[in-house]
DNA sequence: ACAGTACAGTAATAGTATAACAATGCAGTT
DNA sequence: AACTGCATTGTTATACTATTACTGTACTGT
C-alpha cells in the first residue's frame, strides 16, 4: 500500500481509494502510538476514524453527533479530550478558520502543514510545502520574530469545483 | 506624518508613537469610507478606535466591555455588525487562531496579510510579504487549486520578548 | 489484593457568534 | 416641512464552540 502521505497528496486528483486511505491512517496511528507508549483508546480511535471518513474537516459537535448515533452519546469533554490527544500526537490538525478538525496526512511528523480549503465542496487538502515554510520563516526573521508555529489556511476552489 | 503602513511595519522596533498611530488609522479610515460612499458611523468609528488602542488583537466581547464602560452597553450584534463593516472595508482583520480582531495596517488595500503573534506579550504585527504570498500561490497552483483568500498566523516571540 | 495514575462520564458554565424582528434615523424627493 | 425608502442600530433569544470541576472506572506495576 502507498504511504498515507502519497495517497493524501494526490487525493485532489482522481486516483484515490478512500477505504484504503482510512485504513492506512489508522494503521499509522496505531504504529505511532505504539512507538511512543501512548494509548489509542477506543474513544480516541473512533474519533480518529470518524474524522478520516471524509477529507472534509469536521466540527467537534459533528463528531459528537456521529458518536451519538452509535448508542454512545458522550458529552463534549469526551470528544474534546480525544481531539486534544490526537492533536498532541500529530494525528489530526485543527483548522481555526473553520473551527474544525481534519486528519493529518503525515501522522507523527512534526510541523503544522498548510491547508487548501475548497469553499464549494468543503474538502481540505494538506500541504507540507517547504517553499511556504521557508517564506514564512524569512518573513518572520526579517522582523526579528522567532517563529514557533504557524496556521496557514488557504481558501478557494479545488480542481474539481473550479470547473463548475 | 508617516503613513500608517510605515508606522505599523516598524512598531516591533522602538520608534513608535502610538497616539499618532491611532489618529492616523482613524484619518485613513475616514478617507477610505469617504471615497467609497460608506458611512463610518459613531459605533463603527468607536469600535475601530478601541481596536487601535493597542497592537493587541481584541475579542468582540472585550470590545463590548469597553463600550459598556462608556454608558453605551450595546448587545453583541451591535459589535459584530460594526466588525463586519470594518472587515468588509478592509479596516480591520480577524485572527481566527485567536478569535480576535486587529487594525489593518493598510486600510482599504486588498489582500489578507500575514500576522506575527507574540505568545508572550500578545502583540500582533501585520506583514504583507510578497514572498509568502507568492509561495502560497505556487503551492496552491501545484495542486490545481485556485486561491481566493488566505489566513496566515505565525505565533512565536517578538523581538522584545525573545530576549526575556 | 493494593495503590497510583490515566482515562472517561457527567453537570454546569464560559466564550464566541448569529437569527429574527422592531425601532430609529438619515438621504433624496416632493 | 412631510413622505418614502433604505441603512443602521436596538433587543431578545438562541446557536455554536470549548472548558472547568468533580466523580467514577479501569489499567499498570508492585
Amino acid at each position: 500500500m502507498n504511504s498515507l502521505q502519497e495517497r493524501n497528496a494526490g487525493f485532489l486528483s482522481d486516483q484515490h481509494d478512500h477505504g484504503d486511505c482510512v485504513a492506512s491512517a489508522l494503521e499509522d496511528a496505531i504504529a505511532v502510538c505504539g512507538e511512543r507508549g501512548v494509548r489509542l483508546t477506543p474513544v480516541r480511535r473512533r474519533v480518529l476514524e470518524i474524522i478520516w471518513q471524509g477529507h472534509r474537516p469536521l466540527g467537534a459537535y459533528a463528531i459528537l453527533d456521529v458518536l451519538s448515533g452509535e448508542g454512545h452519546s458522550p458529552a463534549p469533554p469526551t470528544v474534546y479530550r480525544a481531539l486534544e490527544f490526537l492533536l498532541t500526537q500529530g494525528l489530526v490538525h485543527r483548522l481555526s478558520s473553520l473551527n474544525a478538525y481534519v486528519g493529518c496526512s503525515r501522522p507523527g511528523h512534526p510541523g503544522a502543514g498548510q491547508f487548501l480549503l475548497c469553499t464549494a465542496c468543503g474538502t481540505a487538502a494538506e500541504l507540507n510545502d517547504p517553499g511556504i515554510e521557508r517564506a514564512i520563516e524569512r518573513g518572520a526573521a526579517a522582523e526579528g520574530f522567532v517563529c514557533r508555529d504557524h496556521t496557514v489556511e488557504i481558501s478557494g476552489l479545488c480542481p474539481h469545483c473550479r470547473e463548475t
